[in-house]
DNA sequence: AACACGGGGCA
DNA sequence: TGCCCAGTGTT
C-alpha cells in the first residue's frame, strides 16, 4: 500500500473515531511526559486516574521535583513498575537543577533522560513539538504487522528496526502529532489485540493478515521460554577400581543416560548434606577414606533449563553391598561404555580428576 | 539479546 | 493459566 494512502485512510478513521484523553488537550511537554510514563505498559483505563492525581498534586515539573520520593511513590501505589516513579522523580529534579525547569526539545536530549526510551522520546517530541518522530509501541507493532503481513518475530532486533523504519516512512508526509495519535488510537480501538473490528476497518481491502486469515496470529512474538534453574550436587563414590553411577529415570531430562548419585536443591547450592552422604555411604557398605571439596559449579544451558552441577569425589575403601535401584557399580575401565550428559562427561574427562583416564 | 519489573483485564 | 497492555534499564 502506498504511504499516502495509508495516511489518508488512517487520518480519516481518526477524524471520526478519536477519543479524548485528559492529556491530549495540551502541548505542555511536562504533562505529555507525565502521561507517557504513567501509560507505559498500562491500560488507559487503569492509568488515567493516576494521571489526574499526579497533575493535581504536581501541576508542573517544579512541584514534582520538590516532592519527597515517599510522596511520589505513595501516589504511584498500585500502578506497578515502580522504577517508573523513581525515574520520573529523578528526571524532574534533573530538569529543574540543570535546565532551569525547561524540558529539552532535541530528541537526542530527551532520549537521554532517565525513564525515557525511544518510544517515549518520540511521543514527547511529536506531541509536544510536532517533530517528525514516529512512535512504535505495542499498538503500532500490532497494526503494522497485520496490515503488512509481517510474520517474523516483531521483537527481534532486525524486525524491530524495520518496523521503526516503516512507521517513519508512513509518518513522513503527515502531521507528526496527528499521525502518531491516530495510529495509536487505531491500534487501541479498532485493530485490537483480541477481536479486532475487521468488518468496519478502513484497511480491510489492504490488510495482508486479513486476506490470509492470520489476523489473530499477528503480531508474532517468539515464545520466551522461562528457563528454570536446577541445582545438582553430585557425589562421586569411588574406590581404587570402581565407581558408582546412577541411571537417570524417565520423565526427566537425560533419561537413560548415566550420572552419579545426586542431591537436587531448589535454590542455589546449600551446604553439603551430611545425612544424604552418610546414608548413601552406609547403603554402599563402605568407610570414607577421603572426601574432596566440592568442585566449582559448572553451568550448562539447555533450551529450557539452566543446570548448575557441582561434584564431590568420595573415596571408599570398598563397596561391600550391592547398590540398589538406580545405582550401579562400574569398573573404571568400563566407563566409556556408558553415555553421560555433557557436564558429567566434562567432569570425568577433567585431567585433574584421577578417577579414570580417557583414551 | 535476554531478563526483570506489577498489576489488572480478559478468555 | 496465559496473554496483553501508550516500555525501559540492566546484565
Amino acid at each position: 500500500m502506498k504511504e499516502n494512502s495509508f495516511g489518508n485512510k488512517l487520518l480519516a478513521w481518526h477524524h471520526k473515531n478519536k477519543i479524548p484523553h485528559p492529556w491530549k488537550s495540551t502541548n505542555d511537554p511536562y504533562k505529555i511526559w507525565l502521561s507517557e510514563i504513567i501509560m507505559q505498559q498500562t491500560r488507559i483505563e487503569q492509568g488515567t486516574p493516576y494521571y489526574l492525581k499526579f497533575v493535581n498534586h504536581f501541576p508542573d515539573v517544579f512541584s514534582l521535583a520538590k516532592a519527597k520520593e515517599e510522596k511520589v511513590l505513595k501516589l504511584w501505589q498500585g500502578l506497578g513498575y515502580y522504577s517508573r516513579a523513581r525515574n520520573l522523580h529523578t528526571t524532574a529534579k534533573f530538569i529543574v537543577e540543570n535546565d532551569n525547569g525547561i524540558f529539552p526539545k532535541e530528541y537526542n536530549e530527551v532520549l537521554k533522560l532517565k525513564g525515557i526510551g525511544e518510544y517515549t522520546a518520540a511521543a514527547i517530541c511529536s506531541f509536544a513539538y510536532n517533530q517528525k518522530y514516529a512512535v512504535v509501541d505495542g499498538n503500532v507493532e500490532r497494526v503494522l504487522s497485520r496490515i503488512y503481513g509481517i510474520q517474523e518475530d516483531i521483537k527481534s532486533s532486525p524486525m524491530n528496526k524495520q518496523l521503526k523504519q516503516l512507521a517513519h516512512q508512513l509518518l513522513a508526509e503527515n502531521e507528526p502529532a496527528l499521525f502518531n495519535q491516530a495510529i495509536m488510537d487505531f491500534g487501541a480501538n479498532q485493530c485490537t489485540p483480541k477481536k479486532p473490528k475487521c468488518e468496519s476497518c478502513p484497511f480491510n481491502e489492504d490488510c495482508v493478515a486479513l486476506k490470509q486469515d492470520i489476523v489473530s496470529q499477528l503480531p508474532y512474538k517468539a515464545k520466551k521460554i522461562k528457563k528454570k534453574k536446577r541445582f545438582f550436587s553430585y557425589y562421586v563414590f569411588n574406590t581404587k577400581d570402581e565407581l558408582i553411577l546412577r541411571k537417570r529415570a524417565d520423565k526427566d531430562i537425560w533419561q537413560g543416560l548415566y550420572d552419579f548419585p545426586c542431591r537436587e536443591t531448589e535454590t542455589r547450592f546449600e551446604d553439603s548434606d551430611e545425612a544424604f552422604l552418610n546414608g548413601l555411604t552406609k547403603e554402599l557398605g563402605g568407610k570414607i577414606i577421603k572426601k574432596d571439596v566440592w568442585s566449582e559449579p559448572k553451568k550448562q544451558l539447555l533450551s529450557h533449563r539452566i543446570i548448575y552441577s557441582r561434584f564431590q569425589s568420595v573415596q571408599l575403601e570398598a563397596f561391600r553391598l550391592k547398590p540398589q535401584k538406580p545405582y550401579l557399580k562400574v569398573n573404571k575401565t568400563k566407563i566409556n561404555d556408558y553415555a553421560f550428559p555433557k557436564t558429567v562427561d566434562l567432569y570425568l574427562s577433567d585431567k585433574t580428576i584421577t578417577l579414570y583416564s580417557k583414551e
